[in-house]
RNA sequence: GCAGCUGUAGCUCAGUUGGUUAGAGCGCCUGACUGUGGAUUAGGAGGUCGGUGGUUCGAAUCCACCCAGCUGUACCA
C-alpha cells in the first residue's frame, strides 16, 4: 500500500463520544455490580431491550413533520420505516410492557441498563453516548410506589460510596406546579407556550437563584456573554406569587439544604467555600413545606391534589426513618416537560468540587424520574400507572471520579514470563500455560526486544513478577522469579547502579517443578485474586 | 442553536512588531553501566504549528470560512 503521508487518514472519534480504558471499565463494571445489588435488594427484577426501536414507539417525531426530532439518532429501514436509537430507557419500557402486558405480574418491577444516545451538544461528563440504568415499578399507582423509588436512589447513592448529606433526593409534584399555573391563569390551552417557559423558568432556581427566576418570568433575562433569554411576560403579582411558590420549602434554619436560598451563583462558590460541610443535613422541614404550600395554593383542587401525594411519599418514607436530609420536597424540581404526571425526583450531589484547573463543576442531577401515568397508554387505550427513575451512569460516573471514590490505579497485570532465548520459546510457552492451568494470569512476552525492554513492558503491564530463565538457570533446571512489587520497593533505597544490578532486589530460584507454587506465593504475597 | 475564549511534538507549554533548517521540560526509543523495571549517562525518533482558502517577496504569526475543545446561555426525553 503506498503510503503517501499528505493523504494519511486522520484517526479521529466523532464529536461527544468517547474511548474507555481498562481502568474505566472496572470502575464501571464495580458501579453497576452495586447498582444492581441495591435493585434487587428491592425485588427489581432485570430485563434488556434492544438500543434501537421503532421511532413512532419513542414518540419523537417533530409536530408537523414526518421527520423525527433532530435530537434522536434516526434513519429509515428498508421498508421507509423510521427507525431511532434510544434516547432513554423509560420509552423502551413502556413499550415492552404493552407488548408483553399479558404475561408480565403486575404491579411489574423491573430494571435494566444500557447505553442511549442523544444527538446534541456534549459537555464534560455529558456525551452523545452514555450510560443509563433504570428502574421502574408499572400497574401501581399508590404513592407507596413513589415513595420506594426514592428511598432506593437513596440507598444507591450510599451503596456508591456517596455519604448521608453529600446528596439528596428533591421531590416535587407535577400536579402542584399545574394547579400554580392554573391559579395564576395560566390553565387554558392557548397558554401552553406561557407556561412552558414558566416551568422552565422554575426549573433554573438552583442556577440562577430567585432573582434570575423573576426576570425570566417576566421580560427576560441577559447572561454574561450578553446572551438575551426572552421571558414568559407575566405580570408583576403573578410573578411574586410563582416565586413565592419556588421558596415555599420550610425554612428550619437558614441556608441549610439549600445554600439556593437566596444565593446568585457568584455567591454559591463563596459559601461553598466557607462552608463545605454537607448541605441536606437540614433542618428544613417537609411537613412546614406542605403547610407553606397548602396555605398559599390549597383551594386550587389539582395543587391540592398532589400536595395530598406528597405529603404521603413524605410520610411513608419518613416512617421508614428516610427524612429531609435524605428526602426533601422541593418546590423548584420540575424535569422533562414530555410526560411526567404525577410526583417527579431529582437525585442531586450537594458537595462541590474543582476541576483540574480549580473550577467548579457543577454535575446537576445525577439520577431523576417520575411518575408517567400516561406514557403506555399510547399503546394500550387505557392508562397504566407506572412510576420508575434512571440513573445517568457515565455522569456520575465522572462525579465519583471527582470525588476520589473510584479507583483509578489500572488492574495488576498477568505474570510475564521472559523470553531469552529465542530458540526455546516452546519452553517459555509451556511455562506461560502452567500457569494459566493454575488460574494464574499469564503471558508469554511476544515483542522481539531485548531483556531490559522486557522488563520495561511487565512493569507498564503492571506486572506482579516476571519469570527468567535464561542459560545459566537452565543448566540448573531452575527458574528465577522477580517480584517486581517489591523490587519497585527496595529501589528507593538503591542509589547506586551497581548495588542495584548486584543485589538483584526481590528476586529469587527455585526449580522448574517448583514454578506455579512460588508464583502463587508472590501472588498470595499481594493480595492478587486468581482467575 | 447563540455568544465569548482556545487549538504549536504523546503530555504541559515557549515562540519577540510576519523573516532562514519551529524550540524546552517531561514522556518515548536505542546504547553504556559485562543477561534485569528504578537511578546516572550518551544518543535518537516524533510537528506540512487544527483544516482549507486568501493577503504578502515571505505566514505558527494577518484575514475569511470550516472543524474540534472549553465557558456561559438555550434545549434536554
Amino acid at each position: 500500500m503506498a503510503s503517501d503521508s499528505t493523504n494519511k487518514l486522520k484517526a479521529r472519534l466523532p464529536r461527544g463520544l468517547k474511548d474507555r480504558g481498562p481502568a474505566e471499565l472496572a470502575a464501571t463494571r464495580a458501579m453497576l455490580d452495586k447498582i444492581r445489588e441495591v435493585f434487587e435488594r428491592y425485588g427489581f427484577e432485570a430485563i434488556e431491550t434492544p438500543a434501537i426501536e421503532y421511532t413512532e414507539a419513542l414518540g419523537k417525531f417533530l409536530p408537523d413533520h414526518d421527520q423525527p426530532n433532530e435530537g434522536v439518532f434516526s434513519f429509515q429501514d428498508d421498508d421507509k420505516q423510521w427507525l431511532s436509537l434510544r434516547y432513554d430507557l423509560t420509552a423502551p419500557l413502556a413499550r415492552y410492557v404493552a407488548e408483553n402486558f399479558d404475561k408480565l405480574p403486575k404491579p411489574y418491577r423491573s430494571y435494566r441498563y444500557g447505553w442511549v444516545f442523544r444527538n446534541e451538544k456534549p459537555g464534560p461528563g455529558r456525551f452523545r453516548q452514555f450510560m443509563q440504568f433504570d428502574a421502574d415499578t408499572v400497574g401501581a399507582a399508590s404513592a407507596a410506589a413513589d415513595a420506594e423509588i426514592c428511598m432506593m436512589a437513596a440507598d444507591t447513592m450510599e451503596r456508591l460510596g456517596i455519604p448521608r448529606g453529600s446528596y439528596v433526593i428533591k421531590v416535587n409534584n407535577r400536579k402542584v406546579l399545574d394547579g400554580v399555573l392554573e391559579a395564576i391563569g395560566l390553565g387554558g390551552d392557548e397558554q401552553l407556550r406561557q407556561r412552558l417557559t414558566v416551568l422552565r423558568a422554575i426549573d433554573k432556581l438552583d442556577r440562577l437563584g430567585p432573582g434570575g427566576v423573576r426576570a425570566l418570568l417576566g421580560a427576560g433575562r441577559k447572561d454574561e456573554s450578553g446572551d438575551f433569554t426572552k421571558g414568559a411576560g407575566l405580570a408583576k403579582e403573578q410573578i411574586e406569587l410563582v416565586i413565592k411558590y419556588v421558596l415555599a420549602r420550610g425554612h428550619g434554619t437558614r441556608n441549610s439544604g439549600g445554600m439556593i436560598e437566596m444565593l446568585g451563583k457568584r455567591a454559591l462558590s463563596f459559601i461553598s467555600a466557607i462552608d463545605n460541610k454537607p448541605a441536606g443535613g437540614s433542618q428544613t422541614d417537609n411537613r412546614q413545606t406542605l403547610a407553606n404550600l397548602r396555605a398559599e395554593f390549597g383551594l386550587n383542587a389539582t395543587a391540592n391534589e398532589g400536595l395530598d401525594e406528597l405529603q404521603q411519599i413524605a410520610e411513608l418514607a419518613g416512617a421508614a426513618d428516610y427524612k429531609e436530609d435524605r428526602i426533601l420536597i422541593e418546590p423548584s424540581v420540575v424535569r422533562g416537560l414530555e410526560y411526567y404526571t404525577g410526583p417527579v425526583y431529582e437525585t442531586e450531589l450537594t458537595f462541590e468540587v474543582k476541576d483540574d484547573e480549580g473550577r467548579p463543576v457543577r454535575f446537576g442531577s445525577v439520577a431523576g424520574g417520575g411518575r408517567y401515568d400516561g406514557l403506555i397508554a399510547r399503546f394500550r387505550g387505557e392508562a397504566v400507572p407506572a412510576t420508575g427513575f434512571s440513573i445517568g451512569v457515565s455522569r456520575l460516573m465522572t462525579a465519583l471520579q471527582h470525588l476520589g471514590k473510584v479507583d483509578s490505579k489500572p488492574e495488576t497485570g498477568p505474570v510475564v514470563v521472559l523470553v531469552l532465548d529465542r530458540e526455546r520459546i516452546g519452553d517459555y510457552q509451556k511455562m506461560a500455560a502452567e500457569l494459566r492451568m493454575a488460574d494464574v494470569r499469564a503471558e508469554l512476552y511476544l515483542g522481539d526486544s531485548g531483556m531490559k525492554a522486557q522488563m520495561r513492558y511487565a512493569d507498564k503491564r503492571g506486572s506482579p513478577c516476571v519469570v527468567i530463565q535464561g542459560s545459566d538457570e537452565r543448566a540448573k533446571g531452575e527458574v528465577q522469579i522477580k517480584d517486581l512489587i517489591e523490587g519497585a520497593k527496595a529501589a528507593e533505597a538503591i542509589a547506586s547502579n551497581k548495588e542495584w544490578r548486584e543485589t538483584r532486589p526481590a528476586q529469587f530460584s527455585v526449580p522448574e517443578a517448583k514454578l506455579v507454587e512460588a508464583v502463587r506465593e508472590v501472588l498470595d504475597r499481594h493480595g492478587i485474586a486468581r482467575h
